[in-house]
DNA sequence: CTCAGTGCAAAGGATTTGCATGCCG
DNA sequence: CGGCATGCAAATCCTTTGCACTGAG
């Protein structure tokens, strides 16, 4: 699946006008070699060759392109991961101390009941609905 | 249950070393009035009177006593609605064009089952979960 | 040669903080 | 009176932007 990864990156690029460099490739290599999502200090601090500002820069151009998805929690940090549809669809432990997120999943017939609920109540107020989110907002087994 | 509300958040604040003064009050109470988070120039947008720092200083006070609750969702703002247990558990709709957030329930028979999945995801990992976050993001009316 | 991608350094903007003043207890 | 709350202005810090350089086509 990872070179399906890169192709599907590249295609949505493309389809925005831009390259997929070897800064770009490793962001999304990066990325999706985490189980969490990731603050542009923590992956500056695995690729120790990449600039800061070229890193916001090209999430940025990434997230534009579709390929990842940046997340805002509790703590000052945005935090970057693949977009939904190259990942399983999934939801995140955030941990109000130390910021840290972790994904997990639930059971698909939670997952479907809710979704029914969702698309009632975007009907019901004009709005339509791009996704949901659910994230568990507590103290994770480091910071307890 | 407005003299309740204030009465609570003198409460709190007391157990936590601080007063109840007027503007904290004002705040509370826009708040209070309001069907959707606010961001602070929204705040000071209705009570002209009220001076930007003091109200990041009273919005991060009232929080640590437990009384108001951030959010951050898309855009550059932080919201800030009453806590959770002050008001009856709720969700959002986010506009990622605009930002602006609106608040909605689900069926209680939903919430429930959800609620369910959620602590037993959270017992697996070792997390101790305080609440859940249930949002929809996509396009308001406003905006589409 | 051209033009996008990159790195560095400087600028931006929401939020925080230092300090002098005012007010409640 | 004493100490906290307040307002103003300056400082912070994540993020964005300007600009010159480099490399791919």
């Amino acid at each position: 699946m990872t070179a399906d990864l890169h192709a599907t990156a590249s295609t949505r690029l493309r389809a925005d006008g831009q390259r997929y460099t070897p800064r770009r490739r490793a962001l999304v290599d990066l990325l999706a070699d985490s189980d969490q999502p990731l603050t542009i200090p923590q992956l500056l601090e695995h690729r120790k060759d990449l600039a800061q500002s070229s890193a916001y820069r090209n999430l940025a151009i990434l997230e534009r392109a579709g390929v990842v998805h940046r997340i805002v929690t509790t703590d000052e940090f945005s935090r970057y991961e693949l977009a939904e549809d190259l990942t399983e669809h999934h939801h995140h432990l955030i941990c109000s101390s130390c910021g840290d997120v972790t994904d997990f999943t639930v059971p698909a017939a939670v997952e479907h009941d809710l979704e029914a609920a969702l698309s009632k109540v975007a009907k019901r107020s004009g709005f339509r609905a791009r996704s949901h989110r659910l994230d568990l907002v507590g103290t994770c087994a480091t910071c307890e």
